[in-house]
This record gives structure tokens, sequence and C-alpha cells, in this order.
DNA sequence: TTGTAAGCGTTATCAC
DNA sequence: GTGATAACGCTTACAA
């Protein structure tokens, strides 16, 4: 087993001092060829790497990105991080990775472990307890040790740092849209709660929609899903609660879910109730993911272009940690949504 | 903005050495209580966290674990990293990630990044590129200077490195027997090309399970599939010969897929050719994912518990790391598959 | 009880 | 053309 070779070494090895031999490796026209050439020989037989740490130390960065989640077993999750992971890469950046499982304690002690030097920004989406709890310092210390923060999907407004966000509004109101333009005259809507920042505007979308096509929204056909961390459990009274609603509001021609496995549900149900589909029962669901796509029969999503937030969110933070960028200047990206007409919608 | 603060601004401002707040800091009893308690309160205030860089050069450890996967967004991979993300959390590492995109080239560099000091080992599934090549030269590289290496799933049988595999031939077995049990006669295979290892045993497990039962195969019941960097062509191919398959081979009433894309696809086209399912064909795929359990109906699948080998892969690197175990002994651990009863089975 | 110095691996500055 | 030295932030053996 060869240890890892280190420019000590091969400098007493080849009986020179370590700045030379370091100067010689970055072919520096200070130092002689004959002896450029003998070290960079050396080094490359003994198959040389500079020690990232020593570098890290040396020069105050890592050249790693810190990328804190909710959940990664989560199809828009890993697209963003794919996203995320190809700019970082093409630009010389590692990730590093943190869950937070939704938890606020776990985002905090995740963001603390790794801001101590072991890199130079993050790159994140706010857990589910944070935003209930409405508990920030964690981000405050953050930036404020100059550490620069991206936040994508689940955002904070009120804190100072560049954002990738989707237009989630606008977004529903394609989704509703394309529904009344086939006809639909009913739309039920399944939601969260209003807490959650995205549940909430994809709701006010969905209304908006409606009012704009002369539609008075009934309350009745909005179920609004307490989520639980047991998803089986949110799942099973989901299932009731649209069962119920189809039993009592027989006119309902469309439902538009805010993500796909509560299109999903819907859809499972209406096809046991005799729904044909899309002919008398059309949906649509925000995200796009893999289940959509190969659901029988597949659904109509509105996509959010994970990958390109995952690359736009790497971007913004590698050019402030670059300098490319104003330092003071925070920008909001809006990535545009596109509706998937599949074989939920006519 | 408040920089971070080191042991040398704190020194400075209690005008005493470096080394006394360091010694203060953990507590030592060399340092009077009184300077012990000044110190302690100084570095609270100004919230003092030791840089992660430099105990890294100075240990000689990162406690960080690199992890390198094929892809991101593939339910079996995420759901590993799960797993490893929580053993390492516990046991205060971080988890580095790269993504091969089963590109031997990619596979290579990500790990010489990380090789050089960033990581103290490494959990990795091997890329189909590599496998193809048989070129593991940067996997003997890395354990020769030092750096243990597990691998789980897609495994190089013969370097010597700690593993954790799924017993892919007995999973196939309890899959296909099921099949058989629920009275299945004629039953098609759908697996990959050889050089996957996975599917070669899958295959075997298919053949030996239909063998053990008095089934003889017939290799006009199996296909294998050319895997496609786009997945949409792979797709659409193996629909024109499932679709072959099944107008041809009328008797056909179970199919077996090694994953579970090929199962979904299969059962799509069933259900267009009038089969009723699990009436008169059942099917099961290999890997439980979220495709499985929302499909409908939800598909029987051989679980292979990703999260757990994602906590194993992580116990049997940190253990080595931290040598609770012998340096030159490698393990394999085979994690159990279990089959899960869905709708597609009777 | 406190401080000095060396060392982890690297690079930059300056002296020879 | 080459080398000694300091510095990045920290720990620790040893000296005072």
């Amino acid at each position: 087993m060869k240890r890892k070779v280190t420019l000590k070494q091969i400098a007493k090895e080849l009986d020179v001092s370590v700045s030379t031999v370091s100067k010689a490796l970055r072919n520096s026209k200070e130092i002689s060829l004959d002896t450029r050439s003998k070290v960079q020989a050396f080094a490359k037989l003994y198959n040389y790497r500079p020690n990232n740490i020593a570098l890290s130390l040396k020069n105050k960065r890592t050249k790693t990105i810190g990328v804190i989640i909710p959940e990664i077993v989560h199809h828009f999750f890993s697209k963003v991080i794919s996203g995320i992971e190809k700019e970082a890469n093409n630009r010389g950046y590692n990730v590093i990775i943190g869950l937070s499982n939704e938890s606020f304690d776990k985002e905090v002690i995740n963001i603390e472990m790794l801001a101590n030097g072991s890199i130079d920004g993050f790159i994140l989406s706010v857990a589910k307890e944070t935003l209930l709890l409405q508990d920030y310092h964690h981000f405050y210390e953050t930036i404020n040790q100059g550490m620069p923060i991206v936040m994508f999907d689940r955002v904070v407004n009120e804190i100072a740092c560049d954002k990738v966000v989707v237009d989630d509004k606008l977004g529903s109101k394609k989704a509703v849209a394309k529904l009344i333009d086939s006809g639909c005259e009913n739309i039920a809507l399944i939601t969260t709660k209003d807490y959650v920042n995205v549940g909430k505007l994809r709701t006010q979308g969905y209304l908006e929609a409606l009012e704009e096509h002369k539609i008075t929204p009934k309350s009745s056909l909005i179920i609004k899903v307490e989520e639980n961390k047991d998803k089986e459990i949110e799942i099973e009274t989901l299932e009731k609660e649209i069962s119920a609603l189809l039993d009592k509001e027989k006119s309902i021609d469309g439902i538009f879910a805010v993500n796909e496995l509560y299109a999903i549900t819907a859809m499972k149900i209406a096809i046991n109730k005799g729904y044909k589909i899309p002919e008398n029962m059309s949906i649509v669901a925000f995200t796009d993911g893999v289940l959509s796509k190969h659901a029988i029969p597949s659904l109509s999503t509105i996509s959010q272009h994970a990958v390109e937030m995952g690359e736009k969110s790497a971007t913004m933070l590698i050019d402030k940690l670059e300098e490319l960028v104003d330092e003071e200047k925070y920008q909001t990206e809006v990535i545009n949504t596109t509706l998937i007409e599949r074989d939920t919608t006519r």
C-alpha cells in the first residue's frame, strides 16, 4: 500500500526544497527546465495530487457547495440535486448533501455542521417545520458570517438572499385554465393547508383562474389535506375525503391537485367509481414526476423544471462565490412552468 | 457582518496564548477555572466553532464519506442515500455525493476529485459503462492508497473490499415461485442483457425457480432489453417487443420483470390488450419503488430494502474507518429481499 | 497555570 | 534558480 505522496516527500527524495517542488509542479519559470521536468516526472510516477484539505485551509475556500433539502426520496428534490450537481461539477465544485427530513432541528444541525469551514455556500429548500415555527435564526447567522445562501422552491421571503422559485400561482392558473378550456365546469381542488407557502399560492392560482373565467369558486369543492409524517395515513384520510366529495358532488368533472400523489389518489378513486378519464373526468397535477408519466392513464401535469432550478441555483451561488456578481445584490429567479398534456385531459 | 472568529482572535482579545484558549475550550484542567470560564464565556458570546478544515488537516481525517452513484433521480439510489445519510449523521459524518451518470469517465473523475483528502472513504455503486469496460484501475488505486471502499448493489467481485448486495437470484426465485404458486404456468421474463450483473443473476433466479417446479423454460418467453441512455427509446422498443410477445404467445399468464418500469410497461400493454389483472395475468417486479406502490393496480414486487443497504454500507465503512474492525478483512453482506404482495398477484 | 513550538500540506514572499 | 519562512486554524508535547 503506497500512501499518498506529499510535496515534502518528493522534495526529500529529489533533494530539493519543498517550495522548489511546488513551483516546479506549477511550471513556474523561476525554476530551471531541468529541475522542472525532473520533479514533474517524479510526481507523475508517484501519482502526486495536491491535498484538497490543505488547499482549502490555505485558500479559505473549499470549492464545495452544501445542499440542504427536506428529503431525497422525492422526484422533485432529486432532480434539483442532479441539476445542482451538473452545474457545480462543470465549474469545479463538489456537492455535499444534508437532509433535514422536514425537521427544524435537523436543519439547524446540518447547517451548523457544514457552516464551519466545510463549504463555501448553501443551496437549500426550507423544512416544513421551520416554515411553521417561523424561526429563521440559523439562516440569518449563516448569512451574517458572510456565507451566501440560495433558497429554492420553499423560500422565506423576508430573508435577504438569492432565491429560485417557480411561479406557483401562474402554474396553477395554467392547469385550471386547461381544464376549463377542455370543457370542465365543476373543478375540484386538492391542496394542502395554507401554511405551506406553495400550497397557498397554488390555491390562489386555482381561484383566480376560475374567477377569470367567470366561474364562482365553491368551497365545497376544495379539499385541504392535513399533511402527516406518515404518508400512508395522510393518503388514507385523503382517500376517504375524495370518495365522500365525489359522492356528494356528482357534477364534478375536473380535478386539480397540487401534487402528483394527490392526483393519482383521486384518479384511483374516480376510476373505481366508474368515471371514464378523460371523457367525463379530467385531472391535472402540479409537479411532474415519474408517477405521472407512468400512471395508467398517464397524468397531465404542470412541470416545474426541477433540473433547471438546480442549475440556476448553482449558477447563482457560484457566481456570488466567485464574485462575478455584486455581493450585496440579491435576485429572485422565477422558473417557468409548462403544461404537459397527457392522457388525463382532453 | 461578523466573520467567523478563530482561536487566535480570542487569544488576542483575552490576552492569553492560542494554546491556552484551545485547552480552555476543551475544558482541560491544566487551565485555571478562572481562565477557563472566561474563555468559554467569550467563545460562547462570539459563537466560536472550530474550523472543520483545520481539524481535518490536523487529524488527517475529514469525517466525511464520499458516495458515488450512477444516478440520483432513481428511487432505489435515493433510498440508499437516505440510509447512508442517516447512519453517517448518527455517527458524526457528512456525506458528499458524486454522480457518475453511468459513465466511466465521470466515475473516475469523481473519485479522483474526492480521493485527494476531501473524504475518508467511499461508498459506491459501479457505473454500467465501467462494468462493460471492465476497467477498474481507479478502484484499485484508491484502495491502494489506503482509502476504504464499500461497494453496494453493483459490485465488482474480483475487487477486495467490503460489499453490500442483495441476493438477486434468490429474490427472483421468490418472485417466480409466487407466480407459480398462484397458478401461473407460462411465465414471461423481461430482463436486461447479461453484462449487467444483476440482470444476469435475476435471470438465473427465474430459470432456477422454473426448473425447481418442473417447468421447462422457453427462450421464446424471454425478452432481453437493450438498455439505452435515452429511456424513452428503450421503453418504446420494449413496448413493441412485449406487444409482439403477447400476440404470439397467447398462453402467457404471468410476467416477471427485473425492474418496476419494465413491469409497468408490460402491465400497460396487457391491460390494453384486454387482460384482466390479476385474474388472467399476474405480474411481479424486482425493485420496489413509488411506481409500483401507486400504480393502478398496484404492483407486487420484490423489495430490496434500499434504506437498509445504505445503512449497512455506512456502518461497514465507518467501522473500518474507526478501526472497530480488521482493516484487512473484507466482508460481503447480503441483504434479504421480501415479496410485497399487492394487486397484480393472486 | 500558562506559553512556545512543531506539525498537518500547501503556496506566496522574499532572501540568497 | 533555489530555498527558508510564514501563514491558513488547530492540537499537543514540552518548556517555563
